[in-house]
DNA sequence: GTGATATATTCGCTTTGGCGAATGTATTGG
DNA sequence: CCAATACATTCGCCAAAGCGAATATATCAC
């Protein structure tokens, strides 16, 4: 079997089908799946998500508040900053399912663009850092 | 890159975010979840399902009918019967979020009873058509 | 303390989708 | 035709969850 789930652990159970079901209903909406992409690469503050995705900054808080009730993100408070990033997931059998969805977004049109955005708003920021620490 | 996608196609894109969200979508409801896991293994008609999931009739054909619209799963009409299976799914990224699906359902319980009640359905089944051949 | 910035939460509204119960539709057999 | 079986659909109800707008909270700088 390739799948790496099965390689590492004996018998990785899930303890309900629940477990799984809610995995798949974080998954069941486009702004959470462009964050996820989002987070595949790097820690991201809120604010840069929100520019990146073009959407309101509540809504991206909204969205990532769901994602971490659903184990998939977590969070680190940095002074005025949040920063998300995808979560170590402990169950093998989840993580194989949250990478499908990361490859399976490197396939879109729209988290290409995302990404390309971010790209921008991190060089906005560090010209803004070096701009400060003038 | 491990992915099945990757190595048979060049360059699979999905046409729109919202392909990918529809199939979580699909996938984020444990009855469902558990109809594909049954399916997962062969053709099966509606009475052996709703039989083996204990749920009733309509819910399952409900189901069925949500499955068969998002375009992971076909039928099949024989008779009185109508018979599901997986659908040949012509995208290789949603195929893979498939996979992923499936295999991790081999890891729950749940499933494992389903397939148990299903090989007496079916069993039963036989058994009856050989007593209708006498 | 005030003000500014970053993030989170609440409110009102609307849509989606789950369920049980009942009903509708095909198909077959007599 | 009628009855039985297998499956699909509709209806009424309810809970989850999305959104925009507004508001609340937290942190820092001063």
């Amino acid at each position: 079997m390739s799948n790496p789930c099965c390689s590492t652990q004996p018998a990785p159970n899930i303890k309900d089908l629940d477990d799984l079901t809610s995995v798949y209903a974080a998954l069941a909406d486009p702004t959470r799946l462009r964050i996820l992409s989002l987070l595949g690469d790097e820690e991201i503050c809120v604010c840069h998500i929100h520019a990146s995705l073009d959407v309101p900054q509540p809504t991206a808080s909204r969205h990532l508040a769901y994602l971490r009730k659903s184990g998939l993100v977590e969070a680190r408070r940095d002074g005025i900053w949040m920063h998300y990033r995808l979560a170590r997931i402990a169950n093998p059998v989840v993580a194989s399912v949250l990478k499908a969805a990361l490859h399976a977004l490197t396939h879109t049109a729209i988290a290409e663009k995302d990404e390309r955005r971010l790209q921008v708003a991190l060089k906005a920021s560090a010209v803004a850092l070096g701009a400060a620490a003038d």
